[in-house]
DNA sequence: TATGAAGTCTGTAGCCGCTTTAGGGTCAAG
DNA sequence: CTTGACCCTAAAGCGGCTACAGACTTCATA
């Protein structure tokens, strides 16, 4: 008999959390495993490969619906896997947006600090003030490319 | 007397939309101004210049929370600006540093499309097989590099 | 056998920065 | 007096988790 995992081994051979992998379930990306006496939930081979697939392609910024939908093709082995292509370079044209998005603003945060030099009243500060003017000219970077990359901030801790 | 404004005519000044507004009154960044007899809300000229401050810190992507501090110091003119040349500093930093994280990313994502060159059925497809491996290499971009960037993908719709 | 710790279970709320929806009220023009 | 544009509040939804709270199971040790 093939060996069965509790969800917390599970979790330690692919590096995802508990929680997330009862979070990947409820949205529907991994299927609900077969349960112990106990109620608890037991993997095996498939869903530490379908859980590495899925984690793989968050590594890379998927989401999961785009996930969503290269499982799908992983599940029909025998379709065209064109669709995956697409969507593949689709989303590798959404990160390259967002990082012209983001270079953009990387020159428009180093010439806003370029208006102050040193402390002193925040009155005079250039930053400050340039801040307080409406922006006419610079073409505002993000989101401006239509893609689909977010902002710039973290969410809470880097879970180490 | 100054001329008053109603929360649209603020809006379509401003290019913020209504609702965010209220929403950023609810969070503190925009004090509840007057209202008129029927409780619409009244804004003057402060509230279109600080309204402006906070969609040009937005446009440039900063949090909610980074922008009530340099607000602080906005509010507080004769003190010292050097905590927000530091805030500023930081935020350089984050983007910089998502930036790297892209970089990787496209690197990777690139790599990985390369492993498949036409379409040809899912089972051969490089790409899906490759995405099922478990990463051993490449050193995981995303939040890899402590800072404060977001993922890679928009908010629904583009808003124009 | 009792106890305790570590693991698991379900369900729900919180995060950010809005956006959307539902269900109203206000006001000027026709 | 109705229409329609605008305004109001409160609450829910988005993504992708994370973090509780409170109960249960399992296993090792006393």
């Amino acid at each position: 008999m093939t060996e069965t995992l509790k969800i917390g081994e599970l979790a330690s051979r692919t590096g995802c959390p508990v929680e997330t992998i009862r979070y990947y379930e409820h949205e529907g990306l991994l299927s609900a495993p077969v349960r112990s006496n106990g109620n608890y939930r037991l993997y095996g081979k498939a869903h530490v490969e379908r859980l590495s697939f899925i984690r793989h392609c968050r590594s890379l910024d998927m989401a999961l619906d785009e996930i969503r939908t290269l499982l799908r093709f992983r599940d029909a082995p025998q379709e065209n896997c064109d669709g995956a292509n697409q969507l593949l370079d689709e989303h590798i044209g959404h990160v390259a947006a967002r990082i012209d998005d983001l270079n953009m603003l990387a020159r428009q945060l180093k010439s806003l600090r370029r208006q102050c030099g040193v402390a002193k009243a925040a009155r005079d500060c250039g930053i400050l003030n340039k801040l307080g003017q409406t922006k006419t000219d610079t073409p505002t970077p993000s989101r401006s490319s239509g893609g689909h990359v977010r902002g710039s901030h973290p969410r809470r801790k880097v879970s180490l």
